[in-house]
DNA sequence: CGGATATATCTTGATATCAAGATAAATTAT
DNA sequence: ATAATTTATCTTGATATCAAGATATATCCG
């Protein structure tokens, strides 16, 4: 057992607590602290690189589901909203300014009349292909410093959260 | 070296990148993917516990913050939205709701007149110290299946991503 | 076939958020 | 002391999001 080397942001929080309320077992605010910070702190990251290419994370987001799809680049609205965990109206206002941005077209669904379907432009296909290996690059040197145990480690955790989280999500 | 029982959402993701860019090596998009989805996971179980208070979770994450800096529970806005990761802004509009709701209550500071202090009011104090106990046996319930080896290597990975993050973070 | 139900999407109205600028008070440097 | 700078907060305008309801199409079942 190594000691953790300093006090970071989330063990502050904890100390504050078990002074204030020595009742409660706060260990897993101490999780749940870290995970949502590091995540802020991410994307703070990750959005520097999109900014460069004229993007949002959300841009990111829909023309990448878009791109990973595979030829012809096409899906219907259900299929993208489900897959980014956001609303239907939501994904109507995304669709309408990625469609004003020339990035990603309608189409007209020859099996079921009532989705139309949402497609890659090319010049969307060209930015997504470009801005992804960008963000590739990015994340591999964000995340390099952990290289060796520790990514292991979280990688192992995040896998046994979410494989969890998944199977006890509510029906 | 155990081999994951199944794929989950995540995995299916980066079959997809490896089948249409196998020129990339998208592993770090696994650790991101499955953080930012267990954290869009988790948030939805503390809602659930955070609306039988009739709050949400922003609401939860002021008060905990003047709950647990101590009596007399009481901060300046800034100490506020910098822990919370908020803009000044964004902090105005919820100390506006909040004490129109009789939660918090604003109060003159009398080394700083730039600061209005924000303080619980009784009924902000019960509601956050009731809140926080159910908050609290919540996360042990849904964070109780990983409890073992998962668990531990969860925390040590994001203890590590944290410091990193909070280390390297842009000046 | 034709009615009932389910599905896919869009619309509407309300919130929460941010970025940038405005305001006011405190601090620092002559 | 006072001008310049920094700090703390609020205001404004734009955007992203959701929940709930509306609409149109598909599917199922007798």
């Amino acid at each position: 057992m190594k000691a953790k080397p300093q006090k970071d942001a989330v063990d502050l929080i904890l100390d504050q607590w078990g002074r204030e309320r020595p009742d409660l077992d706060v260990t897993p605010m101490g999780t749940l602290g870290r995970l949502n910070r590091s995540a802020a702190l991410l994307q703070r990251r990750l959005d520097v690189v999109f900014a460069e290419f004229g993007m949002t994370l959300w841009e990111f987001d829909v023309l990448a589901t878009l791109r990973r799809s595979g030829t012809p680049y096409c899906l219907a609205p259900t299929a993208l909203f489900s897959t980014l965990m956001i609303t239907s109206g939501t994904m109507t206002h995304r669709l309408k300014s990625l469609e004003s941005s020339g990035l990603v077209e309608r189409e007209v669904n020859p099996d079921d009349a009532r989705s139309k379907l949402v497609k890659l432009t090319d010049k969307g296909l060209d930015l997504i292909n470009r801005t992804v290996e960008a963000h590739v690059d990015n994340i591999h040197g964000i995340l390099a410093p952990l290289a060796g145990t520790d990514l292991e480690a979280l990688d192992q955790g995040l896998a046994a959260m979410l494989d969890m989280l998944e199977s006890t999500d509510a029906q």
